[in-house]
RNA sequence: GCGGAUGUAGCUCAGUUGGUAGAGCACCUGGUUGUGGCCCAGGUGGCCGUGGGUUCAAGCCCCAUCAUUCGCCCCA
Protein backbone atom coordinates (compact mmCIF):
# COMPACT_ATOMS: atom_id res chain seq x y z
CA UNK A 1 0.00 0.00 0.00
CA UNK A 2 1.52 3.72 -0.93
CA UNK A 3 1.79 6.38 1.75
CA UNK A 4 -0.59 9.62 1.03
CA UNK A 5 2.02 12.58 1.18
CA UNK A 6 1.49 16.22 1.60
CA UNK A 7 -0.06 18.75 -1.05
CA UNK A 8 2.22 20.73 -3.03
CA UNK A 9 3.20 24.15 -1.35
CA UNK A 10 2.10 22.47 2.20
CA UNK A 11 4.28 21.73 4.52
CA UNK A 12 4.48 19.88 8.62
CA UNK A 13 6.61 21.47 10.70
CA UNK A 14 8.52 19.61 13.42
CA UNK A 15 9.92 20.94 16.35
CA UNK A 16 12.28 23.27 15.78
CA UNK A 17 10.78 25.20 12.76
CA UNK A 18 7.40 24.74 14.85
CA UNK A 19 8.80 26.39 18.19
CA UNK A 20 10.42 29.15 15.82
CA UNK A 21 6.82 29.96 14.85
CA UNK A 22 5.59 29.91 18.22
CA UNK A 23 8.15 32.03 19.43
CA UNK A 24 7.13 34.78 16.64
CA UNK A 25 3.71 34.54 17.89
CA UNK A 26 4.66 34.72 21.62
CA UNK A 27 7.00 38.27 21.04
CA UNK A 28 4.17 39.94 18.60
CA UNK A 29 1.60 39.34 21.44
CA UNK A 30 3.67 40.92 23.56
CA UNK A 31 4.99 43.93 21.52
CA UNK A 32 2.22 44.70 19.99
CA UNK A 33 0.20 44.40 23.45
CA UNK A 34 2.80 47.16 25.03
CA UNK A 35 0.81 49.74 22.14
CA UNK A 36 -2.43 48.82 22.84
CA UNK A 37 -2.95 45.53 20.00
CA UNK A 38 -5.76 42.92 20.82
CA UNK A 39 -5.90 40.09 19.12
CA UNK A 40 -8.80 39.30 16.70
CA UNK A 41 -8.94 35.80 15.88
CA UNK A 42 -11.19 35.96 12.13
CA UNK A 43 -12.20 32.64 9.64
CA UNK A 44 -9.96 31.29 7.55
CA UNK A 45 -12.86 31.20 4.72
CA UNK A 46 -15.40 33.64 4.11
CA UNK A 47 -17.41 34.63 1.12
CA UNK A 48 -15.68 35.63 -2.16
CA UNK A 49 -16.99 38.73 -2.90
CA UNK A 50 -14.97 39.85 0.43
CA UNK A 51 -11.82 39.26 -1.59
CA UNK A 52 -12.88 40.65 -4.58
CA UNK A 53 -13.79 43.70 -3.07
CA UNK A 54 -11.08 44.16 -1.02
CA UNK A 55 -8.03 43.48 -2.19
CA UNK A 56 -8.86 44.38 -6.03
CA UNK A 57 -10.99 42.90 -9.05
CA UNK A 58 -7.60 43.42 -11.25
CA UNK A 59 -5.10 41.66 -8.92
CA UNK A 60 -3.27 38.62 -9.44
CA UNK A 61 -4.41 37.23 -5.93
CA UNK A 62 -8.00 37.85 -6.88
CA UNK A 63 -7.75 36.43 -10.61
CA UNK A 64 -5.61 33.73 -10.32
CA UNK A 65 -4.36 32.60 -7.07
CA UNK A 66 -7.46 32.41 -4.94
CA UNK A 67 -8.89 28.99 -3.47
CA UNK A 68 -12.24 29.39 -4.22
CA UNK A 69 -14.97 26.23 -4.61
CA UNK A 70 -19.17 26.27 -4.51
CA UNK A 71 -20.12 25.29 -0.11
CA UNK A 72 -22.78 22.88 0.11
CA UNK A 73 -25.38 25.59 0.43
CA UNK A 74 -24.32 26.79 -3.59
CA UNK A 75 -22.03 29.66 -2.28
CA UNK A 76 -19.13 30.78 -3.71
CA UNK A 77 -16.55 30.48 -0.86
CA UNK A 78 -12.92 31.35 -0.51
CA UNK A 79 -9.60 30.41 1.65
CA UNK A 80 -8.44 33.91 2.83
CA UNK A 81 -5.85 34.65 0.87
CA UNK A 82 -4.51 37.46 3.09
CA UNK A 83 -6.04 38.81 6.77
CA UNK A 84 -7.03 42.57 5.95
CA UNK A 85 -10.04 42.28 4.44
CA UNK A 86 -11.14 39.49 6.90
CA UNK A 87 -10.36 41.66 9.58
CA UNK A 88 -12.48 44.46 8.15
CA UNK A 89 -15.26 42.54 7.39
CA UNK A 90 -15.23 41.47 11.41
CA UNK A 91 -14.84 45.33 12.02
CA UNK A 92 -17.79 46.77 10.50
CA UNK A 93 -20.06 43.67 11.35
CA UNK A 94 -18.96 44.09 15.03
CA UNK A 95 -19.73 48.01 14.71
CA UNK A 96 -16.54 48.27 16.31
CA UNK A 97 -16.36 52.01 15.55
CA UNK A 98 -19.59 52.82 17.88
CA UNK A 99 -17.19 51.30 20.75
CA UNK A 100 -14.16 52.60 20.30
CA UNK A 101 -12.68 55.50 18.14
CA UNK A 102 -9.41 53.76 17.78
CA UNK A 103 -9.39 49.79 17.54
CA UNK A 104 -5.73 48.61 17.02
CA UNK A 105 -6.10 44.74 16.20
CA UNK A 106 -3.77 42.06 15.27
CA UNK A 107 -4.26 38.35 13.81
CA UNK A 108 -2.05 35.63 12.76
CA UNK A 109 -2.66 32.39 11.16
CA UNK A 110 -2.41 30.50 7.82
CA UNK A 111 -3.36 32.36 4.43
CA UNK A 112 -3.63 30.32 1.07
CA UNK A 113 -2.34 31.05 -2.29
CA UNK A 114 -2.64 28.66 -5.55
CA UNK A 115 0.92 29.59 -6.72
CA UNK A 116 4.07 28.30 -7.80
CA UNK A 117 6.16 27.31 -4.49
CA UNK A 118 9.81 28.29 -4.05
CA UNK A 119 11.94 29.39 -1.25
CA UNK A 120 10.03 31.79 1.14
CA UNK A 121 6.84 30.99 -0.56
CA UNK A 122 4.48 28.25 0.12
CA UNK A 123 0.86 27.98 -0.57
CA UNK A 124 -0.21 27.89 2.57
CA UNK A 125 1.82 30.42 4.78
CA UNK A 126 1.50 32.59 7.95
CA UNK A 127 1.00 35.90 8.91
CA UNK A 128 1.19 38.02 11.56
CA UNK A 129 -1.19 41.10 10.99
CA UNK A 130 -1.75 44.27 12.49
CA UNK A 131 -4.63 46.77 11.42
CA UNK A 132 -5.26 50.23 13.21
CA UNK A 133 -8.52 51.59 12.09
CA UNK A 134 -9.59 55.38 12.99
CA UNK A 135 -6.81 57.31 13.01
CA UNK A 136 -5.92 59.25 10.20
CA UNK A 137 -2.98 61.25 11.98
CA UNK A 138 0.47 60.33 10.77
CA UNK A 139 1.29 59.16 14.43
CA UNK A 140 -0.67 56.23 13.74
CA UNK A 141 1.76 55.02 10.88
CA UNK A 142 4.53 56.09 12.63
CA UNK A 143 4.08 54.17 15.55
CA UNK A 144 2.95 50.74 13.57
CA UNK A 145 6.25 51.30 11.53
CA UNK A 146 8.28 51.83 14.50
CA UNK A 147 6.18 48.85 16.36
CA UNK A 148 7.23 46.40 13.46
CA UNK A 149 10.87 46.93 14.06
CA UNK A 150 10.56 46.60 17.39
CA UNK A 151 9.21 43.44 17.11
CA UNK A 152 11.48 42.49 14.58
CA UNK A 153 14.62 42.99 16.57
CA UNK A 154 12.99 41.07 19.16
CA UNK A 155 12.49 37.86 17.42
CA UNK A 156 16.52 38.53 16.44
CA UNK A 157 16.40 40.04 12.82
CA UNK A 158 18.42 43.42 12.77
CA UNK A 159 20.10 43.82 9.10
CA UNK A 160 16.58 44.58 7.60
CA UNK A 161 16.14 47.34 5.27
CA UNK A 162 12.75 49.59 5.77
CA UNK A 163 11.67 51.03 2.45
CA UNK A 164 9.47 53.98 2.32
CA UNK A 165 7.08 55.41 -0.27
CA UNK A 166 3.42 58.08 -0.29
CA UNK A 167 1.76 57.08 -2.96
CA UNK A 168 -0.78 59.98 -2.65
CA UNK A 169 -4.39 60.06 -2.14
CA UNK A 170 -8.50 60.15 -3.94
CA UNK A 171 -7.41 63.62 -5.64
CA UNK A 172 -3.70 63.24 -6.49
CA UNK A 173 -3.01 59.93 -7.11
CA UNK A 174 -5.27 59.75 -10.47
CA UNK A 175 -2.73 62.73 -11.73
CA UNK A 176 0.01 60.53 -11.32
CA UNK A 177 -1.41 57.57 -12.81
CA UNK A 178 -2.21 59.59 -15.50
CA UNK A 179 1.48 61.63 -15.99
CA UNK A 180 3.11 57.93 -15.69
CA UNK A 181 0.98 56.58 -18.56
CA UNK A 182 1.74 59.00 -20.82
CA UNK A 183 5.59 58.78 -20.22
CA UNK A 184 5.34 55.12 -20.36
CA UNK A 185 3.26 55.68 -23.74
CA UNK A 186 6.48 57.82 -25.33
CA UNK A 187 8.55 54.93 -24.43
CA UNK A 188 10.50 52.36 -26.98
CA UNK A 189 8.80 49.58 -26.08
CA UNK A 190 11.08 47.43 -28.01
CA UNK A 191 13.98 48.87 -25.44
CA UNK A 192 11.27 46.82 -22.84
CA UNK A 193 11.31 43.52 -21.46
CA UNK A 194 8.48 42.06 -22.67
CA UNK A 195 6.73 41.61 -19.47
CA UNK A 196 7.02 45.78 -18.45
CA UNK A 197 5.09 46.06 -22.33
CA UNK A 198 1.99 44.31 -20.90
CA UNK A 199 1.88 46.11 -17.13
CA UNK A 200 1.97 49.14 -19.32
CA UNK A 201 -1.37 48.54 -19.32
CA UNK A 202 -2.16 46.26 -17.07
CA UNK A 203 -0.57 47.89 -13.55
CA UNK A 204 1.87 50.70 -15.31
CA UNK A 205 2.98 51.30 -11.25
CA UNK A 206 4.52 47.89 -11.69
CA UNK A 207 7.10 49.14 -14.00
CA UNK A 208 9.18 51.25 -11.87
CA UNK A 209 9.20 48.52 -9.90
CA UNK A 210 11.15 46.26 -12.68
CA UNK A 211 14.24 44.86 -12.33
CA UNK A 212 15.68 44.12 -15.92
CA UNK A 213 18.74 46.88 -16.48
CA UNK A 214 17.11 48.04 -19.87
CA UNK A 215 13.33 48.67 -18.61
CA UNK A 216 15.36 50.58 -15.53
CA UNK A 217 17.61 52.86 -17.86
CA UNK A 218 14.48 53.74 -19.98
CA UNK A 219 12.14 54.79 -16.74
CA UNK A 220 14.85 56.48 -14.99
CA UNK A 221 13.35 59.78 -15.76
CA UNK A 222 9.96 58.58 -15.03
CA UNK A 223 8.08 61.15 -13.24
CA UNK A 224 8.38 61.20 -9.58
CA UNK A 225 5.54 60.00 -7.71
CA UNK A 226 6.39 62.30 -4.68
CA UNK A 227 6.48 65.38 -6.56
CA UNK A 228 2.77 64.36 -7.82
CA UNK A 229 1.59 64.19 -4.02
CA UNK A 230 -0.75 67.14 -2.80
CA UNK A 231 0.11 69.17 0.24
CA UNK A 232 -1.99 67.04 2.49
CA UNK A 233 -0.38 63.93 1.19
CA UNK A 234 3.43 65.60 1.60
CA UNK A 235 2.24 67.25 5.17
CA UNK A 236 1.28 63.96 6.34
CA UNK A 237 4.40 62.20 4.92
CA UNK A 238 6.80 64.45 6.07
CA UNK A 239 5.84 63.63 9.77
CA UNK A 240 5.64 59.97 9.22
CA UNK A 241 9.74 60.71 8.71
CA UNK A 242 10.06 63.20 11.10
CA UNK A 243 9.10 60.65 13.50
CA UNK A 244 11.15 57.53 12.57
CA UNK A 245 14.36 60.22 12.40
CA UNK A 246 13.68 61.44 15.81
CA UNK A 247 13.32 57.37 16.83
CA UNK A 248 16.70 56.74 15.44
CA UNK A 249 14.98 54.17 13.04
CA UNK A 250 17.02 54.01 10.00
CA UNK A 251 15.09 54.03 6.89
CA UNK A 252 15.17 54.86 3.06
CA UNK A 253 12.65 56.61 0.96
CA UNK A 254 11.66 54.30 -2.50
CA UNK A 255 9.41 56.23 -4.75
CA UNK A 256 9.47 53.05 -6.72
CA UNK A 257 7.57 50.92 -4.20
CA UNK A 258 4.37 49.82 -5.19
CA UNK A 259 2.35 47.69 -3.59
CA UNK A 260 0.58 44.61 -4.93
CA UNK A 261 -2.71 45.69 -3.58
CA UNK A 262 -5.07 48.02 -4.26
CA UNK A 263 -6.44 49.62 -1.21
CA UNK A 264 -3.01 51.45 -0.42
CA UNK A 265 -2.64 55.03 -0.29
CA UNK A 266 -0.43 57.37 1.32
CA UNK A 267 2.53 56.20 3.62
CA UNK A 268 3.19 52.80 1.98
CA UNK A 269 6.60 50.64 3.36
CA UNK A 270 8.13 47.35 2.69
CA UNK A 271 10.75 45.37 5.12
CA UNK A 272 13.26 43.70 2.97
CA UNK A 273 16.11 41.32 3.46
CA UNK A 274 18.78 40.72 0.83
CA UNK A 275 19.76 36.99 2.52
CA UNK A 276 16.60 34.84 1.57
CA UNK A 277 16.57 34.69 -2.59
CA UNK A 278 14.05 36.26 -4.56
CA UNK A 279 11.48 36.70 -2.21
CA UNK A 280 13.21 38.96 -0.35
CA UNK A 281 10.48 41.16 1.25
CA UNK A 282 9.69 40.65 4.76
CA UNK A 283 6.99 42.40 6.14
CA UNK A 284 4.98 45.01 4.16
CA UNK A 285 2.07 47.34 4.69
CA UNK A 286 0.43 50.90 4.61
CA UNK A 287 -2.05 53.30 4.60
CA UNK A 288 -5.88 52.38 3.67
CA UNK A 289 -8.15 54.93 4.13
CA UNK A 290 -10.88 54.18 1.58
CA UNK A 291 -11.29 50.21 2.58
CA UNK A 292 -13.47 50.26 5.42
CA UNK A 293 -15.80 52.12 3.18
CA UNK A 294 -15.39 50.25 -0.04
CA UNK A 295 -16.41 46.95 1.87
CA UNK A 296 -19.74 48.85 2.77
CA UNK A 297 -18.56 50.53 6.31
CA UNK A 298 -18.56 53.65 7.24
CA UNK A 299 -15.88 56.24 6.39
CA UNK A 300 -12.93 55.00 8.48
CA UNK A 301 -8.96 55.37 7.38
CA UNK A 302 -6.49 52.96 8.64
CA UNK A 303 -3.00 51.70 8.47
CA UNK A 304 -1.94 48.27 9.17
CA UNK A 305 0.72 45.51 7.83
CA UNK A 306 1.47 41.98 7.50
CA UNK A 307 4.50 40.01 7.95
CA UNK A 308 5.01 36.46 6.47
CA UNK A 309 6.44 33.77 9.17
CA UNK A 310 8.03 31.47 6.75
CA UNK A 311 10.15 34.43 5.75
CA UNK A 312 10.68 35.38 9.29
CA UNK A 313 11.68 32.33 9.87
CA UNK A 314 14.53 31.46 7.21
CA UNK A 315 16.38 34.56 8.99
CA UNK A 316 15.94 34.00 12.81
CA UNK A 317 18.56 33.02 14.45
CA UNK A 318 18.87 29.63 15.96
CA UNK A 319 17.39 29.38 19.51
CA UNK A 320 18.79 27.12 22.26
CA UNK A 321 16.54 24.34 22.86
CA UNK A 322 15.34 23.89 26.99
CA UNK A 323 17.42 21.43 28.11
CA UNK A 324 15.79 18.44 30.30
CA UNK A 325 16.50 18.56 34.20
CA UNK A 326 16.56 15.04 34.16
CA UNK A 327 16.62 11.10 32.54
CA UNK A 328 15.31 8.52 34.54
CA UNK A 329 17.65 5.01 33.08
CA UNK A 330 15.81 1.89 34.44
CA UNK A 331 18.09 -1.31 34.88
CA UNK A 332 16.10 -3.51 36.44
CA UNK A 333 12.39 -4.28 35.01
CA UNK A 334 11.35 -4.73 38.47
CA UNK A 335 12.05 -1.10 38.95
CA UNK A 336 9.67 0.33 35.75
CA UNK A 337 6.59 1.45 37.86
CA UNK A 338 8.60 3.56 40.41
CA UNK A 339 10.81 5.07 37.73
CA UNK A 340 7.81 6.62 36.11
CA UNK A 341 5.96 7.40 39.87
CA UNK A 342 9.27 9.22 40.56
CA UNK A 343 9.52 10.95 36.90
CA UNK A 344 5.98 12.22 38.41
CA UNK A 345 7.60 13.36 41.60
CA UNK A 346 10.15 15.58 40.26
CA UNK A 347 8.15 16.81 37.49
CA UNK A 348 5.22 17.85 40.27
CA UNK A 349 8.81 19.47 42.02
CA UNK A 350 8.68 21.87 38.60
CA UNK A 351 11.69 20.01 36.40
CA UNK A 352 11.69 18.43 33.14
CA UNK A 353 12.32 15.07 32.12
CA UNK A 354 12.00 11.74 30.54
CA UNK A 355 11.22 8.59 31.83
CA UNK A 356 12.81 4.73 29.88
CA UNK A 357 9.74 3.14 29.37
CA UNK A 358 12.01 -0.43 29.25
CA UNK A 359 14.70 -1.94 31.25
CA UNK A 360 17.57 -1.79 29.22
CA UNK A 361 21.68 -2.17 29.41
CA UNK A 362 23.39 0.76 31.47
CA UNK A 363 25.36 1.31 28.47
CA UNK A 364 22.29 2.18 26.30
CA UNK A 365 20.20 3.64 28.80
CA UNK A 366 23.55 6.08 29.44
CA UNK A 367 23.48 6.74 25.87
CA UNK A 368 19.99 7.79 26.10
CA UNK A 369 20.31 10.07 28.67
CA UNK A 370 22.99 11.99 26.64
CA UNK A 371 21.34 12.09 23.50
CA UNK A 372 18.24 14.52 24.91
CA UNK A 373 21.08 16.21 26.69
CA UNK A 374 19.69 15.75 30.29
CA UNK A 375 21.65 17.36 33.23
CA UNK A 376 21.34 14.56 35.52
CA UNK A 377 20.73 10.70 35.40
CA UNK A 378 18.80 8.61 37.74
CA UNK A 379 19.37 5.27 37.62
CA UNK A 380 16.83 2.51 38.96
CA UNK A 381 18.78 -0.78 39.19
CA UNK A 382 18.74 -4.12 41.49
CA UNK A 383 20.37 -3.04 44.21
CA UNK A 384 18.93 0.92 44.20
CA UNK A 385 15.36 -0.99 44.37
CA UNK A 386 16.74 -2.93 47.45
CA UNK A 387 18.43 -0.07 49.32
CA UNK A 388 15.50 2.06 48.58
CA UNK A 389 18.11 4.67 46.83
CA UNK A 390 18.83 6.10 43.57
CA UNK A 391 22.17 6.87 41.78
CA UNK A 392 22.20 10.43 40.45
CA UNK A 393 24.74 11.24 38.10
CA UNK A 394 25.69 14.40 36.63
CA UNK A 395 25.99 13.95 32.78
CA UNK A 396 28.35 17.29 32.31
CA UNK A 397 30.91 16.22 35.45
CA UNK A 398 30.64 12.65 35.31
CA UNK A 399 29.98 12.83 39.46
CA UNK A 400 27.38 10.19 40.99
CA UNK A 401 26.48 9.75 44.42
CA UNK A 402 23.58 7.36 46.05
CA UNK A 403 20.80 9.32 47.72
CA UNK A 404 17.99 8.33 49.58
CA UNK A 405 14.92 7.56 47.51
CA UNK A 406 13.06 9.97 49.69
CA UNK A 407 12.87 13.86 49.08
CA UNK A 408 14.72 13.13 45.75
CA UNK A 409 13.36 16.15 44.38
CA UNK A 410 15.41 17.84 47.07
CA UNK A 411 18.71 17.00 45.40
CA UNK A 412 18.06 18.99 42.32
CA UNK A 413 19.68 22.76 43.27
C1' G B 1 0.90 29.86 -16.52
C1' C B 2 6.53 29.90 -18.23
C1' G B 3 11.86 28.44 -17.61
C1' G B 4 16.27 25.76 -15.25
C1' A B 5 18.12 21.96 -11.92
C1' U B 6 17.65 17.40 -9.16
C1' G B 7 15.39 12.29 -7.95
C1' U B 8 20.47 6.09 -5.56
C1' A B 9 20.02 3.58 2.38
C1' G B 10 16.32 7.37 7.59
C1' C B 11 19.80 12.03 6.16
C1' U B 12 23.95 14.21 2.90
C1' C B 13 25.74 12.36 -1.43
C1' A B 14 29.59 9.16 -4.59
C1' G B 15 28.89 5.67 -8.54
C1' U B 16 34.52 5.38 -14.10
C1' U B 17 33.80 4.04 -21.79
C1' G B 18 26.99 0.56 -19.92
C1' G B 19 29.44 -5.23 -16.71
C1' U B 20 27.45 -8.34 -9.15
C1' A B 21 24.82 -1.53 -5.09
C1' G B 22 28.85 2.27 -2.26
C1' A B 23 30.74 6.01 1.58
C1' G B 24 29.97 9.35 5.62
C1' C B 25 26.39 10.55 9.25
C1' A B 26 22.28 8.46 12.01
C1' C B 27 20.29 3.97 14.31
C1' C B 28 21.08 -1.01 16.83
C1' U B 29 24.62 -4.64 19.15
C1' G B 30 29.25 -5.72 21.25
C1' G B 31 34.36 -4.33 23.11
C1' U B 32 33.10 -2.68 29.45
C1' U B 33 28.03 -9.42 33.04
C1' G B 34 25.87 -1.47 35.98
C1' U B 35 27.97 3.92 33.20
C1' G B 36 26.82 8.29 27.75
C1' G B 37 29.88 11.69 24.46
C1' C B 38 35.79 9.86 21.91
C1' C B 39 37.75 5.24 19.83
C1' C B 40 37.39 0.14 17.68
C1' A B 41 34.52 -4.13 15.64
C1' G B 42 30.05 -5.84 13.73
C1' G B 43 24.89 -5.25 12.21
C1' U B 44 19.88 -3.38 10.43
C1' G B 45 18.57 -0.75 6.31
C1' G B 46 17.92 -0.05 -1.40
C1' C B 47 12.19 -2.22 -7.02
C1' C B 48 18.66 3.25 -7.98
C1' G B 49 11.15 8.15 -8.27
C1' U B 50 7.64 5.43 -11.80
C1' G B 51 6.44 3.32 -16.76
C1' G B 52 8.17 2.09 -21.45
C1' G B 53 12.38 1.66 -25.14
C1' U B 54 17.65 0.39 -26.95
C1' U B 55 21.19 -3.66 -25.49
C1' C B 56 23.73 -10.19 -24.35
C1' A B 57 23.69 -6.66 -20.20
C1' A B 58 20.92 -0.16 -17.87
C1' G B 59 21.72 3.39 -11.56
C1' C B 60 24.28 5.13 -16.19
C1' C B 61 21.83 5.86 -22.96
C1' C B 62 16.62 7.37 -25.29
C1' C B 63 11.26 8.69 -24.55
C1' A B 64 7.34 9.62 -21.32
C1' U B 65 5.46 10.60 -16.57
C1' C B 66 5.37 11.95 -11.44
C1' A B 67 7.76 14.36 -7.45
C1' U B 68 11.03 17.85 -5.29
C1' U B 69 13.59 22.36 -5.74
C1' C B 70 15.38 27.27 -7.52
C1' G B 71 13.92 31.24 -10.60
C1' C B 72 10.07 34.29 -13.75
C1' C B 73 5.23 36.29 -12.85
C1' C B 74 3.06 37.87 -8.31
C1' C B 75 3.36 38.58 -3.23
C1' A B 76 4.32 38.36 3.05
Amino acid sequence: MSSINKMKGFADLFSPQSDAFTYMENTARRVFGSCGYAELRTPILERTEIFARGIGDETDVVQKEMYTFMDKGDRSVTMRPEATAGVMRAYIEDARHTKESISKLFTTGPMFRYERPQKGRMRQFHQINCECLGPEEPYADAELILMLMRFLGEIGLNGLILELNSLGCRQCRPLYHKALKEFLAGLDKSALCPDCVRRMETNPLRVLDCKVPGCREQIEHAPDILAYNCEACREHFSVVLRILEKAGAPFRINPRLVRGLDYYNRTTFEVVSTDIGAQGSVAGGGRYDGLVKALGGPDIPGVGFACGMERLALLMPEREIARPDFYVAVLDGAGLDEALLIGEELRAAGLTGEVSFAAKSAKSQFRQAGKINARMCVVLGTDELAGNTVVLKNMDTGEQRNVPRAGLASCFS
